[in-house]
DNA sequence: CCTGTCATCGATATCGATAAGCCATCGAGG
DNA sequence: CCTCGATGGCTTATCGATATCGATGACAGG
């Protein structure tokens, strides 16, 4: 039965922090952890090293863990960076797509749908980020996959900890619908107007009514 | 004095793998590793665990640890990803800059013109992310650095792979000269093109003679 | 009162041993 | 001959114990 331990504790950690029920400033010992959560300490070290790697928590040596601020204006940045990004990516990727990534990306598309029907956010947020990394595979832009992922974990912090940003999770859900239709249909105007209409309104950084 | 180990496995194999002495597809072990650096399988584990979040090896669980193939397209786009990065991180530098910061970096400009003078290539380079990452963290665009540090990476791994990018170490630590310049002057314009310049030429893409 | 030194304490960093997974290979049965 | 299942070997994953560091606070001397 155990497997998938450091795996287990990376989510769990990873939620939290991006759920904000960690809030920035505050200490993670690593012993704590592993008492928390049922494992030992290698375990909870290994979880650490990679949030350090998506920046979500400060290692500072022996002084301990701390989470990291949220930095409004380079989740901004981010954002800015997540549109380049994946509009490059979706480009390419609408020369490459074959069945198969189609068939990989709706199962994705329903699991979120189905996370949505059960109102479970973080699952939501999974498959969502699962997705956009899916479709961006598919560019063969393999090397950039990384830093995507990171934009996007930063993106949806922000949005989240931004009290405005309310949607309801089967409308989040189903706004992908239209980007996987136009990539289905070869149709790269329409690919490139759903995903950047989409990825627009992920924060609406502006109070515009 | 044991101390900084898994830190000094981690510099080891970076410069190994963007050395090209190690390259793309070759297996490494942990404990394999762990013997050929004298430490124990932690440190190793934990140097691989950071190279994976750098992208540069790829961790395939109970199979081995693989060095990441030579991605071009993505060392391409990673290129453009730097440039707009740091041209936007710069451009903030200039209003926040203070004279401790300018003392830091000129200090970095130093060691690495005297890593230059020592034909140490390695350091050189290290000394030349250093500097640019130091300048951008006048940006206070903190959370943005590692997608920075990554870019540079990759685009440095693949310049010195492709064997036509070779340009005399002396020279390109004195190519930060007027960067640094201008930025002590309060020029934007000219610390704009001049980091552009820089960052044009850090790679020719086409064989323009 | 202020300052410099040192003991203590809490945390990480590292090690070595063990459990467990994955692959290849070999062997038996159809 | 081909296929399927067991087995051995190599690797990571996890644990528990220990070395070591850095901060903190007590304390003595100025």
């Amino acid at each position: 039965m155990p497997e998938a331990r450091a795996s287990r504790v990376l989510s769990e950690l990873r939620r939290r922090i991006v759920m904000n029920e960690l809030t920035p400033g505050a200490v993670l010992t690593e012993l704590g952890l592993a008492a928390d959560l049922a494992c030992g300490q290698s375990s909870v070290r290994e979880a650490l090293l990679r949030l350090e790697g998506e920046g979500l928590v400060l290692r500072a040596g022996r002084q301990g863990t701390t989470i990291t601020d949220l930095d409004v204006e380079s989740a901004s940045e981010m954002l800015d960076l997540r549109r380049r990004i994946e509009l490059r990516g979706a480009r390419r990727a609408l020369r490459r797509v074959s069945a198969g990534d189609l068939a990989g990306l709706l199962a994705i598309q329903e699991r979120m749908e189905a996370a949505a029907a059960d109102s479970d956010a973080w699952a939501v947020l999974e498959r969502d980020m699962d997705l956009h990394l899916a479709l961006f595979r598919v560019s063969g832009l393999h090397a950039m996959g990384p830093i995507l992922a990171r934009c996007m974990l930063h993106s949806h912090r922000f949005r989240l900890w931004a009290p405005w940003h309310r949607r309801s999770l089967i409308e989040t859900a189903r706004r992908h619908r239209p980007i996987l239709a136009a990539l289905q249909a070869g149709d790269a105007a329409g690919l490139a107007r759903e995903l950047g209409a989409h990825l627009d309104t992920i924060v609406e950084r502006d109070a515009a009514a």
